[in-house]
DNA sequence: TCTGGGGTCCTAGGACCC
DNA sequence: TCTGGGGTCCTAGGACCC
């Protein structure tokens, strides 16, 4: 059996463990660059906001009904997701982390609970609430694709927030009162195809045969889709490991790319502001990537250029790079990247968007050696600086220490200050448990 | 003026290799 | 009259998830 925890509404929920006094009130939480909005509360649900609207299209009705909105703080929810997974690793041998917000547990080996299963469930989730501040909700069930859709059943349950679904007796009932575009690997567009075919509900879908949903529902996906709806397991487990540091990371081989791209607070066309900005992504990707302990043997850049604009063609551009010997160093990364840039960018292009993608991801430590280039003699040395710069930035916030490619964005009195290309974020919390200067003041 | 970011898997065509 | 099969790499896009 496998539970699926999940965070309710995780990004306000977890504002309003630091303002409590926004419980029963009207919250949402906004992506990257203030554009969407990403998390609502139940009250926010309730005044009809949708998930991915257009900040700027739904601000009138926010100011009308004093809804609260927040810009994104992922220090803090990246902090929050830590806890909560800290909280369920002693609740099952194995656990998946499947997002920011969501685990999976493994009861197999469990079977003693069978019969208390509610019960374990109710603990599991008042635990979690009592040790984080954060409301949750647990469906159990044989297959991962069952135990969500009992969470989505659960998230109704106002009473417990727990539901169990054992027996092909519990799950039928539950698959033909869910409509089919709501079962888990039914997205927006096989959702209206099926419907278009007549097929309105999970049970529907389950009653086809198994070479149907492997014919229209993307190959062998669907075919697994059809023995998840069976309780027959089917999807991979990508069990969770404790690092160096003592936190649980997912497995880090099975990671296959590391992106870090921003919308721009406004165009920008400029090379040595792209430039800046590559670098700084760059930086960020590296160190991610050097926490997992991985290097990568490729880098992609990427440049976006208006996505809503009425012309037709392709709006995000790519350019590959490789690298002869793969590498987690941020100063080899950029060069590679900004070379990549210069091949890349069109004089005179405005763009949107930029990014990198950190791919070919194999261990640091069994990293592929060249077979002409020898290792540079200075290697050891220059691991040293970056696991140093990584201590730095780590203790002393993000940024403390970095490339000069990626800018030294001071005002007048040295004062850090936001790069030409930044984003808006206008209404964003501290970060409460992860900055010193930023904790929060009880009293 | 204004529309996120980070992932996964799969497919397909063109250019190239032998 | 007639033109294979097995690859890689790059770019782009479609589907899904949160």
């Amino acid at each position: 059996m496998y539970a699926l925890v999940d965070c309710n509404n995780f990004y306000v929920s977890c504002e309003r463990v630091f303002a409590p006094q926004l419980a029963g009130r009207p919250v949402v939480v906004l992506s990257n660059n203030d554009g969407c909005l990403i998390s609502r509360s139940d009250e926010a649900k309730a005044l009809g906001l949708k998930m991915g609207e257009p900040y700027h299209l739904v601000r009138p009705l926010l100011e009308q009904q004093q809804v609260r909105v927040f810009s994104s703080n992922y220090a803090l929810y990246g902090d929050m997701s830590r806890r909560v997974v800290q909280v369920l690793s002693n609740f099952a041998a194995e656990l998946e982390i499947y997002s920011i917000d969501e685990a999976f547990l493994d009861f197999s080996g469990m079977s003693l609970l069978a019969p208390d299963l509610p019960a374990y469930g109710i603990r599991v989730k008042k635990t979690v609430l009592k040790h984080t501040g954060i409301p949750t909700c647990v469906g159990i069930a044989p297959t991962k694709t069952l135990a969500k859709l009992a969470n989505r059943l659960a998230r109704r349950q106002a009473t417990t927030g727990v539901l169990v679904l054992s027996t092909s007796e519990q799950w039928e009932p539950a698959l033909a009162a869910t409509p089919v575009a709501d079962i888990w690997g039914v997205g927006r567009r096989y959702g209206r195809k099926l419907q278009e075919m007549g097929i309105l509900t999970g049970a529907a879908l389950a009653a086809l045969p198994e070479h149907w949903l492997r014919r229209h529902l993307g190959g062998v996906v669907g075919q697994q889709l059809w023995h998840e709806l069976h309780g027959q397991p089917c999807q991979g487990w990508n069990p969770a490991e404790w690092d160096e540091d003592d936190q649980l990371q997912p497995a880090a081989s099975r990671r296959h790319s590391i992106t870090c791209t921003r919308s721009f607070g406004r165009p920008q066309h400029e090379a040595a502001v792209l430039a800046e900005a590559i670098a700084t992504f760059v930086a960020r990707a590296a160190e991610k990537m050097r926490r997992q302990g991985l290097s990568a043997h490729l880098i992609t850049v990427i440049l976006g250029t208006d996505r809503y604009a009425p012309t037709a063609g392709p709006t995000t551009h790519t350019g590959v790079v490789s690298l002869p010997v793969s590498t987690n160093d941020t100063a080899a990364l950029t060069q590679a990247a900004l070379h990549g840039l210069h091949r890349l960018r069109r004089p005179g292009t405005a763009y949107h968007r930029a990014g990198v993608l950190l791919s070919g991801l194999e261990p640091a430590a069994q990293a592929q050696l060249g077979l002409f280039a020898a290792p540079a003699a200075d290697q050891p040395r220059r691991q040293q600086l970056m696991a140093t710069m990584d201590k730095l930035n780590a203790r002393f916030g993000r940024q403390l220490v970095g490339l000069a490619a990626a800018g030294v964005a001071k005002d007048a009195n040295g004062q850090p200050k936001a790069p030409a290309w930044a984003g808006r974020s206008a209404y964003c919390s501290p970060r409460y448990t992860t900055g010193w200067h930023e904790l929060w003041r009880v009293g």
